[in-house]
DNA sequence: CTCAGCTCCTGCGGGC
DNA sequence: TGCCCGCAGGAGCTGA
């Protein structure tokens, strides 16, 4: 489910109920998700109080007053959800995502004041470990992880270094994670097509102007899916339940056989399939 | 090192 | 209506 907007959706959701907030428990429902929890992880969680919350690409980072910090992955399919206790003192019915099934609730923040976060994930691709805080980025998650794509690091000296001699497509390299972490297949689709660079196109092909557009395109086509509170397509919902918008604004994902949004351009957006994954693109203009 | 393919898991929508 | 199949926003691992 979750690219980069749609982690720092939640990570703006959660931050007014998680920042400076005690966690009274832990609970564990299982053992583990994608991968074993770490050792006496409850344990180690439970009794203290939260910092402030974080994000490194797909990761949200919740630093603890302990020195250790939980690293938090939603895979495909997870969610957080905030529960705040009722005026009347009941557990209130406050969130709105009725198609969340508790089954799933795998691991549950109980905070001081009654406030409980879950962490729900059907298909369990989610991981969540515990790491010092300090050299944070050596934790075994983060440590391979390429530029963020939001801020200064991402620029067309540095894009044009990661692409240079790779004959990878374009759309696998902006999958890599090792290169540029936090796009996964919606933001890499809706770029390319931004920057009007076809799929295949071998990574360390493209000259300058096209690496400028496509650095230019990553940049906002991930400020504006934030600034619409994501993108719901299934399972993606904010902490309270609401939905994400930016799905509408897709220019290619999902749009198999309408014509081409680009002006001017009379093409219909293809669905091929590359290294298993659907790529949607529009052949007349993207080069 | 690079890269394609497979895999984990559950839920849902489309087609018959 | 009901069932089955294919597909889904991720990413680690294997092996060529």
């Amino acid at each position: 489910m979750p690219e980069l907007p749609e982690v720092e959706t939640v990570r703006r959701g959660l931050a007014p109920h998680l920042d400076g907030a005690l966690i009274e428990a832990l609970v564990l429902n299982r053992a583990d998700l994608r991968f074993p929890f770490p050792p006496d992880l409850a344990r180690r969680v439970s009794g203290r109080r939260v910092l402030t919350l974080g994000r490194r690409a797909k990761y949200l980072l919740i630093p603890l007053d302990s020195g250790e910090t939980l690293i938090l992955h939603l895979g495909m399919s997870g969610r957080m959800i905030v529960e705040r206790r009722g005026e009347a003192g009941a557990l209130a019915e406050f969130h709105h995502d009725v198609t969340r099934l508790p089954q799933h609730d795998h691991v549950i923040f109980h905070l001081e004041g009654g406030t409980r976060v879950v962490f729900n994930d059907p298909r369990r691709f989610g991981s969540l470990d515990l790491r010092p805080s300090e050299n944070l980025d050596q934790a075994p998650a983060l440590s391979s992880l390429g530029l963020e794509p939001l801020g200064n690091a991402l620029h067309p000296e540095a894009l044009t270094a990661l692409l240079a001699g790779r004959r990878m497509p374009m759309k696998a390299a902006l999958l890599d994670q090792r290169l540029i972490a936090g796009l996964g297949n919606i933001y890499v689709c809706e770029a390319l097509h931004r920057s009007r660079i076809a799929p295949d196109r071998p990574a360390g092909s493209l000259k300058g102007r096209e690496i400028e557009a496509l650095v230019v395109a990553i940049r906002d086509v991930l400020a504006e899916a934030i600034e619409a509170g994501g993108s719901t397509l299934r399972d993606f919902r904010h902490e309270d339940g609401s939905l994400g918008y930016f799905q509408h604004a897709f220019r290619v994902y999902d749009r198999e056989g309408e014509p081409c949004p680009a002006p001017g351009c009379r093409g219909i957006v293809r669905r091929t399939v590359q290294s298993g994954r659907s790529t949607f693109h529009c052949r007349e203009c993207q080069r």
